[in-house]
DNA sequence: TAGATTGTTAATCGATTAACAATC
DNA sequence: TAGATTGTTAATCGATTAACAATC
């Protein structure tokens, strides 16, 4: 793995994806911690809270650079902070959602994402019944002004909440405003250029994980 | 990998979890293909489609029995038909969704649940507003009575859609209600007996794995 | 200082990939 | 039969765990 030389240290690269997507649940022990005034935490002390082993939270965290302190463990809120920038979640994000239908409305509702510096500007849908109105604080706008709005505003991520038949239809679309993350909720593998991220939250796979493991175990 | 004599061919617990969670994406894929009426699939073309390796294909089907015919690859209707079973989706499990929120709402409208067996009977909602009226055709009961509709009922799934700050608390009524398998959307690590399985859907915590990302890389 | 706990290297474990004999 | 592709063993790679010197 390389490098790359002069500037920098830690490319997103570096760190495995399995890593990062720890990342989220230590914010959220941490965060947890902090509301509970508790200043300080040993890996091993976490590491019973969280079902993990001592040993990996020193290594995940280590990935990052050096947070703890010798014989005395982590500042929960330094240590919260660290992990909120290594998120990225210092800067702002304007984001959107397409398909303005019960999940659409869900995630709009969240209103942690608010918190985390994840503004939901808008919503767009194609249902002439819904463009127009408000969720929430949140206004529904028509698919087709789409792309001009996301290049105006500077939107940076879009959460796909559509139907599975048009849901590649509409992640060209989004490719094509220029936005590169795309949260899919839509249970299909979207086609996307390489320097577009993907995360797929599929509610449906997830059921199947389950039904596999609730069935009895027998002679096959 | 041992066969444990008399009974039983593979244990749930011979397969690791990682291959577990690709099946339901084979099978999306194994429908997908008999859709467009394709009859046979080798390993190296399906891992074309899917983007993973031959190998790691021929290992995961292997893993549950011997699938395809040497020289010829494996017939799309028989390996999907298969893995459905794998899946442990050739029998029927009545579920319940607690929280008649939006999530909880889009997830009963989710019509591919309808035709892989899974069958949403009821909603919880513990809004008096909500109680008694129907989502699509499924009615919203009161929490207070879910204990008893499941026993009566014999439901096996429940997913659970509930602000934070109660999930726990409902967690405890589903695992006192005898359910053993529970489908978490609620951002939080749920505290149940070994005997009870939880997948989680986390979607704010896959939004901040996508943030990580998008976060320009700059030195530390 | 003595005790505790990190940061980090080394050992182990598990998952993925490669290779090829078996066989359709 | 010859060609293709599986099933499966062996090799590699990556992730987790163990161990311990560094140090607060």
């Amino acid at each position: 793995m390389d490098h790359g030389g002069v500037s920098m240290n830690n490319a997103k690269s570096d760190v495995s994806i399995t890593v990062v997507r720890r990342l989220p649940r230590y914010y959220q022990y941490l965060k947890d911690l902090e509301t509970k005034d508790v200043d300080r935490i040993s890996s091993k002390q976490l590491s019973e809270l969280m079902g993990l082993t001592a040993s990996q939270i020193r290594q995940d965290l280590n990935s990052f650079g050096a947070y703890g302190q010798q014989g005395y463990g982590y500042r929960v809120t330094d240590l919260k902070k660290a992990i909120r920038n290594i998120l990225g979640l210092s800067r702002t994000y304007k984001s959107v959602i397409i398909g303005a239908g019960n999940l659409g409305r869900a995630i709009s509702n969240f209103e942690r994402l608010g918190h985390e510096n994840i503004e939901i500007i808008a919503m767009f849908d194609n249902d002439p019944e819904k463009i127009g109105k408000e969720v929430g604080n949140v206004p529904v706008k028509d698919t087709a002004d789409f792309i001009d709005f996301v290049k105006k505003e500077g939107v940076s991520i879009a959460v796909l909440s559509v139907p599975r038949e048009v849901g590649q239809q509409l992640a060209d679309m989004i490719v094509a405003s220029g936005i590169k993350g795309i949260l899919n909720l839509v249970p299909l593998d979207l086609k996307v250029p390489q320097d577009v991220r993907v995360e797929n939250v599929n509610i449906t796979d997830s059921i199947l994980t389950l039904t596999y493991y609730l069935d009895d175990v027998s002679v096959k």
